[in-house]
DNA sequence: CCTCCACAGGAAGCGCAGGAGT
DNA sequence: ACTCCTGCGCTTCCTGTGGAGG
């Protein structure tokens, strides 16, 4: 047996020593980054309230009602259960109380079976129930509150991606009446209001037993939050307070998402790490700002389908495309188009790229989905226009739009 | 006032893929 | 392995609507 040779690397420094020694912006970058969960809440101390006063019941071992939770993306929903769980985790603990709580995010577990699968394996961790039946889980999870007296807490986040609410919802209320220890308590979080609509009347009335609205952040406390966040992420002095109050303006004008506002930020401190000013300003938020906003643009469009993309190529064609539309009193407008103009801008692509076309009526479809994800901005014709038809403009710099579905489309052709 | 235009969007149904039940 | 069922993407058909134009 010979000796393995060593192999001889030549002298150059290590990449990754490289990183570490080199400077940066950052003191710690976890706190600015989109998935952190302050430990304060600015501003939904009213919200934590009310959560945490409907969950006290569990103290006086009492079943808790159910909660829907409404608000835009950025507003705090998620964090602020998440906040009182920990507290909740943390109080029943010392007293020693049966209460366990489990967090779902329904994207990733989308059915009934999914979700109770993945809270009776969180209840208990050591076994491995891949394979159960449905009914078998359904009952485990009764008799685990049956037989430990527990009160259970579910947290549904993105609920509305649960195919099967109704039934689901269903069940756990059946299950709750033939219960005679313990509960199971729903706590369902969405961003979509028009789903509570869509729900059965039965299932509305007991998931909604208590609503709370999360309203967007404005300016002010965005700029305060984000002011929090960046004491601690930051180095001192690396911060410019212009930098801070433009990331809050914008994010404030864009939705009063508070995750945009911590994205900005964030990506302006590695800008400042790239280029070692070691200074993060308004300039570098600025940039960020573009950087975000085509990262944004390009993951929401490539999980468009590919006709839905092409529709989007039409409006973003035409849109650069020099004609502008008139109104009644004279003023031009550029880059707004009528609808059934793109149809047959979007007929004529299909054509070219020698792809199946669908009809004006899943087209009216698309366009109404592309509204819902901001991509594009909408309004009824009103007067100076024959007929009834919509005026449709881009949402974002077209340019840019169409040199990442050019990316997007290419891909597929 | 009526009619036509240019659509909007609801309802029903169709073909298909992927699970669940047997 | 086989049916059966269900959700999904889409088409077909249809009724509704607000304004222009006669």
């Amino acid at each position: 047996m010979s000796a393995v040779k060593k192999r001889v690397w030549p002298k150059v420094e290590n990449i990754f020593e490289q990183q570490l020694t080199k400077s940066t912006v950052f003191l710690n970058k976890d706190i600015i980054s989109a998935h952190y969960i302050p430990e304060k809440l600015p501003f939904r101390e009213k919200q934590i309230g009310e959560v945490t006063q409907g969950l006290g019941a569990v103290a006086n071992n009492a079943k808790p009602n159910n909660f829907f939770i409404y608000g835009k993306t950025g507003t705090g929903k998620t964090s602020t259960v998440k906040h009182v769980l920990e507290q909740l985790d943390d109080f029943v603990s010392k007293r020693n109380l049966p209460v366990s709580s489990c967090y779902v995010n329904s994207r990733s577990h989308p059915s009934k079976y999914k979700v109770l699968l993945k809270a009776l394996r969180s209840f208990y961790p050591e076994k491995d129930f891949l394979g159960y039946s449905a009914s078998f889980v359904y009952e485990k999870l009764l008799s685990f509150a049956n037989e430990n007296a527990a009160h259970l807490i579910l947290v549904l986040d993105e609920i509305d991606k649960i195919k099967d609410v109704d039934e689901l919802m269903y069940s756990l209320s059946r299950g709750n009446d033939e219960l005679t220890s313990g509960s199971i308590t729903i706590i369902g979080i969405s961003n979509n209001l028009t789903f509570k609509e869509k729900l059965d009347p039965r299932t509305k009335s007991s998931l909604c037993e208590r609503e709370m609205v999360f309203d967007p952040y404005n300016a002010t406390e965005l700029q305060k939050i984000l002011q929090e966040r960046c004491d601690k992420a930051f180095k001192e002095d690396s911060v410019t307070p212009g930098a801070i109050s433009l990331a809050a303006a914008l994010a404030a004008q864009e939705s009063g998402d508070a995750r945009t506002a911590v994205m900005l930020m964030q990506r302006a401190g590695e800008i400042a790490d790239m280029d070692e000013t070691m200074i993060v300003d308004d300039v570098k938020v600025e940039k960020a700002k573009a950087s975000v906003e085509e990262e944004i643009i390009l993951s929401m469009i490539s999980t468009l389908p590919q006709q839905q993309q092409l529709v989007l190529y039409a409006i973003s064609q035409l849109s650069l495309s020099t004609h502008g539309f008139t109104k009644v009193n004279g003023e031009v407008e550029k880059g707004v188009m009528f609808s059934g103009e793109i149809f047959e801008a979007y007929l004529q692509l299909a054509k070219k790229f020698d792809v199946r076309t669908i009809t004006s009526r899943w087209f009216r479809q698309y366009i109404n989905e592309l509204e819902m994800y901001g991509l594009i901005l909408v309004t009824s014709s009103g007067k100076g226009v024959k007929g009834q038809t919509r005026l449709i403009k881009l949402g974002f710099d077209a340019g840019k739009i169409k040199s990442a579905l050019e990316k997007e489309l290419m891909k597929a052709f």
